[in-house]
Order: C-alpha cells, then sequence, then structure tokens
DNA sequence: GTCTATAAGAGGATAGAC
DNA sequence: GTCTATCCTCTTATAGAC
C-alpha cells in the first residue's frame, strides 16, 4: 500500500503547512482578527479546501495549539536530559525558551475571553492532555524549587504555573522588541530577571 | 440660559451611561467581541443614537480609555497628597490600584495587535496627553526608586514602566479570581509580590 | 437627538461540479 | 480533496422620519 502511504504523507505534509500558517498568523494578529480566508491564501488553498481538513475556525486554533505543546513537551524532554540542573534551572530554561519562541513570532497567544474558543478547547482531549503533561512536569519543578527554597515557598505553587505561562505572552516581550533599542538576548534577560527576581530583584540584569 | 445648561447636563450623563457601559464590555469581552450594538442595548438607547454622540466603535474605546487614565490620574494626585511615602511604596500603591480596577471588572483591556484601533488611539490628543502624563508621573518615582535601590538600577526605566502597564492587566488576576480560592486582596498581595519581589522573592506574601 | 429601517460588507461555513 | 460560487449571519454604519 505504498500509493495510500504516499497520499497520507502528503496530507500530513498539507495539514502541517495549514497549522503552520495559522500558528504564524495567531501570533501576528490573534484569533479574533485571523480570518479563515487569509490563512487559505497564506496556505494557497481554497477555503473549502480548509474545512475538509478542519472543521471550523476554533478546530484550526486547537491544532496550532496542540502544536505548539508538543513543541514545548519536546524541549521539556531535552532539558530532563541534562541531570546535573537544578528545578530553578529548569524553570528558567522553559521561560527563556517560551520567550524565545515568542520573539520568534511563533508563540499564538489565544483570547481568554472568547467562549466557543474556550468550548472546542476544553472538549479536546488531544488539547487537555498535553496541556496536564506539560503543567505536571512544570508543577514538579516548582515544588523541587520551593522545597529548596530556590523559589518563595509562601506562594501558592498554581500562581507560579499561571505566571509562568502568563510570561510566555507576556506583551513587553512586543513592546520591547519594537521599540528596537535592545536585541533579543538581552530582552529575554531583563525580562528573566524581573520575572524570578522581580522589579526590586538585586541580580544582574 | 438655564435650559442649554440643563440639556447638557442631559447630554454629559448619558455620554458618561455610554462610556460606563462600554468600559465595562471592553472589560468583559474584550474590543474585538464587543458589539456596538451591545452597547446601545445596555445603555438602552438606538444604535443610531449611539453614532451621534461617537464617531466610530473605536471612538468608544478611545472615549473608555481617556476616562480610566481620567481615574489613574485622581489615584496619582491622591497619593502625592501623602509625603511620606517612598518612591517604591509609590509605585506600589498605584500597581495595587490598578489591580484592584481590574478585579473589579473596571479596566478595559485592548488588544495590542488591532491596527484600526492604534491608529484612533494614537490620533487622538486627549488621548495621549493624558497616557503621557500618567508616563511622566510614574517615571519620576522609576527613576527615584532606582537611585535609592529600592529598584533595580540595571534595569532600563522603560522596561519597569512597560512592566507595571501589563501587571495592570495581567491575565493571572483572572485566573486566580475564577478559581475562586482566594479573596481579592489576597490575589492582590501575591501578585504585588511576584511582580516586585519576583517568583523567588523572600519577601512574605 | 432619538427612533425604525436598512444599506454595505466582512467573514464563517457549505453546495456541488470535477 | 480541490476548486468556484454562493449562502447566511453578524456587525458596522447610515438614511430619513419625527
Amino acid at each position: 500500500m505504498a500509493r495510500v502511504s504516499f497520499r497520507e504523507q502528503v496530507l500530513r505534509a498539507r495539514e502541517d503547512a495549514i497549522v503552520s500558517s495559522v500558528n504564524r498568523l495567531l501570533a501576528e494578529k490573534g484569533f479574533d482578527l485571523m480570518t479563515v480566508d487569509e490563512v487559505a491564501a497564506d496556505v494557497g488553498i481554497a477555503k473549502a479546501s480548509l474545512y475538509k481538513h478542519f472543521d471550523s475556525k476554533e478546530a484550526l486554533a486547537a491544532a496550532a495549539m496542540i502544536r505548539v505543546l508538543d513543541r514545548a513537551l519536546e524541549q521539556l524532554a531535552a532539558q530532563k536530559a541534562r541531570p546535573q540542573a537544578t528545578p530553578l534551572d529548569e524553570l528558567k530554561a522553559v521561560a527563556r525558551w517560551t520567550m524565545q519562541v515568542q520573539l520568534a513570532g511563533e508563540m499564538p497567544s489565544l483570547p481568554a475571553q472568547n467562549s466557543s474558543l474556550r468550548a472546542t478547547l476544553m472538549a479536546d482531549k488531544d488539547y487537555l492532555d498535553r496541556l496536564m503533561q506539560v503543567s505536571e512536569i512544570i508543577g514538579d519543578w516548582i515544588a523541587a524549587a520551593q522545597k529548596a527554597t530556590a523559589l518563595n515557598p509562601a506562594l501558592p505553587p498554581e500562581v507560579i504555573l499561571y505566571t509562568l505561562f502568563a510570561r510566555a505572552c507576556d506583551p513587553v516581550l512586543g513592546l520591547l522588541k519594537l521599540g528596537g533599542q535592545y536585541g533579543d538576548e538581552r530582552i529575554i534577560e531583563m525580562l528573566l530577571a524581573t520575572c524570578f527576581d522581580g522589579l526590586a530583584g538585586t541580580g544582574a540584569a
């Protein structure tokens, strides 16, 4: 069945191209301002063909989120291969990675308010599974870092988790990049410093 | 001319009611998901009447932003009346105030991506004036706090300013409130701690 | 200035031929 | 599965009577 396999490969490649476009457009304009016509034009296919692959605009966004979560899981696995890293090192490394993805224009950031979108995501097992996996790995690091007082033990772990997720799409990154005064690496170092050591922090930025 | 004055008062009251609705709806659903029909229904007037007061949906948002900046200027003026406060105290006080406004559902948060909206705001002198005033007052406190090393002097002041603006609409606030585990004051204390002392900070949360 | 009614167009989704 | 053409709803904005 080489032909079937080949066709499947072509199918996968096309869907991958679609998700890539969606991912970039979501990062650029956000869900509400992204139109399905735009996606179709960007991929270079007709809109009706898009709907043969994905049921709705929300499903497109879900696919993009799933892929970015897969990338995150790869990153987390790669980090785990370094046995000498402390839990705090791991958390800083993953925060650094999310900022790099955002600066590269590849972080799809969805509006928290859109209810139809949230409904689709919350009904998507593939999405929820990956989100849970990511949360558990990071949650373990948070617990360990707090136990070692490398992170403030007085903070509820979920507050730390939410904060790290929020920094992954922090608008400050975009503002500083727009300003053009600092390179990507410098921006990331500064925001890592404010995230972990605060605005008052004495750590050298 | 008592009649004219009275009519003007009625006019102002109506426009104030409109801006109040817009403010709340912007905080709830964001600019893209807020519709003009909704605003009209919420105020209790016809949509066409709305357009007699404001030229466009963007103008509605601009009016809401202007009013929230006026409220901010009032808050800043009230803070300045306390001569014993340090610059760091002032900055924490204003951050606390923005978080209170957000938790009260009164912080209109606009998407940074929408270009037509940004164009309207950048062309609005009333808006820009107020934004500049707020930035200058806060900027002075930042400079003083850095000079006293109450804030990290290695951070560019604009990074601190942007961060404070970003915390005014931090999604972490909404997530924690949605969770329902913590009261508003506790949420604010924790986020103030993470903002100024970082996730690693030893300050008692 | 307020209303009803409607224009004008964008955008999500689908029909049906190939 | 891909295309062209179309449907249909929602949304911004305006016309015109009062």
